[in-house]
DNA sequence: CGCGAATGGTTGCGCGCGCAACCATCCGCG
DNA sequence: CGCGGATGGTTGCGCGCGCAACCATTCGCG
């Protein structure tokens, strides 16, 4: 073996998958038990709730989601009768992207489920670690 | 909207699942190049070579991956007379995994890019913070 | 001993995903 | 104007995944 004392714990992307996983997949049971979502549909809901009406290339640059997955996601969403498509007269191409009444409502619901979620995430981790540990991801995550 | 103040860049399950996908795609690029294994073979792979031969159960335990993963996995590592299995004595039902040599050989490659790129990771970091970083994820992963 | 529950592992199925190819529209430059 | 490349978005394809159902073996308890 090559370096025996380099123990898969100690690292960090094997780390970030694992708890990733866990409070993704938490949460994730939420909005999927709720209004049969998918990941990407959420984080779709969620920036056009967050952030207003947005085209979908937009969304791809903010939320980090490939455009496929933008797409399909819309289309779902389009289906629950979550969100509109206007094709922008400005550039035919591209559609501006707009919550509805019900995916309003979504949004607000959902948006209250997360808050109480990191809340008691932070209970268990302290808020100055929590804090820290965010400031750490975003820099990972180049979302600074 | 019900909270327009909460930011999806203080939401932690999102950092955490952009943070993951950015460290675990990096390096899924080196074993998915090299030897064209998926990540699970990848966990798989390194357990068996980290901790020694074990059974199929044993290595979900470990390494937080569900059976029908293990399963798969394990059929391609052994395609790739990477590991070997042995059925048990004492217990009929369970098999001993193991690595053969040419998945030993891969275990230390792959090994060494792992160490190397946690290293770079580090640099990035500062050795403390990624040390709190790694505690608070192991927290956040049950881990401890 | 014997029967039902529990356990180790595999498989069929439907789904979300990433990739490459594609269509429509727009832009830049001769 | 017109043609080639760039851009917004969609789709076909193969794959890895989670779930539930399943097979074989073993365990627990009457």
């Amino acid at each position: 073996m090559a370096q025996p004392d380099f123990d898969l714990r100690d690292f960090t992307p094997y780390l970030l998958a694992v708890a990733g996983e866990v409070a993704s997949l938490e949460f994730a049971a939420v909005y999927k038990a709720r209004y049969g979502m998918t990941r990407s549909e959420w984080r779709v809901l969620f920036h056009l709730g967050r952030y207003g009406p947005m085209t979908a290339t937009e969304i791809g640059a903010r939320a980090r989601l490939h455009k496929t997955k933008i797409s399909r996601a819309v289309r779902a969403l389009e289906l629950k009768r979550f969100v509109s498509r206007e094709t922008l007269e400005e550039d035919r191409r591209s559609e501006r992207l707009a919550l509805r009444a019900p995916g309003r409502a979504a949004y607000a619901d959902l948006g209250t489920a997360a808050a109480a979620f990191e809340a008691r995430l932070e209970a268990r981790l302290g808020a100055e670690e929590a804090r820290d540990l965010r400031r750490m991801l975003r820099r990972l995550a180049d979302l600074d």
